[in-house]
DNA sequence: CAACTATATGAATGATCCTTCATCTTTTGA
DNA sequence: TCAAAAGATGAAGGATCATTCATATAGTTG
């Protein structure tokens, strides 16, 4: 992975005109489609620019480099499907382990569905940025609400809930993966969730029933 | 996307003489190194060729482009992996579901242990090569052979194979990935054969019985 | 050893990129 | 209305890269 250099990440000017609110969220939208059509090794900042209809200038008044960018671009995901499952698993609170399984994989799914474009741009840039604090920062987020949320379950009790809550979050990340690639068999798009459901409570279930076995 | 151009991606000269062939594999190798220690974005013709002790023109000899080079480090870790899997499905064929899942789990977890440093080095290659035909093959590979292994279960029978074999095959990718990113519990890194286990059989064994009851 | 083939070298070429900054335009607020 | 602040421009500088090719070296074969 690469060393993350020390590099300014934040942005430059806090657009205070409604004229630059447009023009940072056109340079935004910009990032994903050149991600999109292009690919992570043709987005240039140019490029991106270009597709946002501004000058290169422009987003250097925005953003200090282009890592900060694509920082951006992934930060603002990440913390979209992180706090949608948040959310989920705080709803599911003290409710038996199947609804909690419901709330959570349903509201994972909607969340990188809803944002299919965005989803589909980042892998790459995740992988790329693969040490990243971002990608880590995520993972703990959603991990700690779902250990919260294991923790309260009125029919079920867990051994290691870091562990647990781990495998179930991270589970759900090929399946979904391979559907918004569309290198999962057609059918599954339409199910997919049902299938998370599936795939997790089976594991869930399993570890409550090897938890009460070993006393 | 990238739109895969069209380049030639075959290796351009075969070592014949004991000398290139010895070449060709620092060159394997060097690129690796790179990638994991600078980072795809890093990763330059040049760089490789020094780390490999060899010049760039002779790198030139064995790959056309940059994008070969990759495309053929990529495919010999997918096939690794997909050819450990394969066997291990193989080995398990008419066997009882628990047996199956221990069979292939084991095999895929062994296969990407033993090649940590690639496994680790190529997901961001793979992420940038995202359309690539190269994961879509491998992936192709690695369902028939759990389709056609769970097809023969002794205690199990399955409504739709592909899918139940997808599931199977991609439930495995994120906890590994995670584990090998030293961005899971620590703890998992010891027991997650046994995690994965209890992941997929639970999930197979939940779809057997959803199958046994629709009828 | 001599001729031929395989392999290796690395400076040079041409492209592409990131980033800056002097200059211009628009908005704001008094 | 108009000066100051905010926003926008894009040519140009400076770097890095991928790739080539003329040349040199090592291995093979007869």
């Amino acid at each position: 992975m690469p060393p993350s250099s020390v590099l300014p990440l934040a942005s430059r000017r806090s657009p205070s005109q409604s004229r630059s609110v447009v023009t940072v969220a056109a340079i935004f939208e910009a990032a994903i489609q050149v991600l999109l059509k292009e690919g992570m090794h043709r987005l240039t900042t140019t490029r991106v620019a270009e597709r946002a209809g501004v000058s290169v200038g422009t987003l250097y008044q925005y953003y200090p480099n282009k890592l900060a960018l694509l920082n951006a671009v992934l930060e603002r995901h990440l913390d979209g499907v992180a706090e949608a499952v948040e959310d989920a698993a705080r709803k599911a609170n003290a409710k038996p382990l199947s609804s909690m399984v419901e709330s959570v994989v349903n509201a994972f799914v909607k969340a990188k569905i809803e944002r299919e474009d965005e989803a589909r741009a980042l892998y790459a840039v995740a992988a790329e940025l693969g040490g990243s604090v971002l990608v880590q920062r995520a993972s703990e987020r959603v991990g700690t609400a779902l250990a919260q949320m294991l923790s309260t379950a009125v029919d079920a009790q867990f051994g290691n809930l870091d562990i647990v809550s781990y495998m179930f979050a991270t589970a759900m990340v090929g399946p979904t993966k391979g559907v918004l690639e569309e290198q999962a068999p057609r059918k599954l798009t339409r199910i997919l969730r049902g299938q998370l459901i599936s795939l997790c409570l089976g594991y869930l279930e399993r570890e409550a029933r090897a938890f009460v076995r070993a006393g």
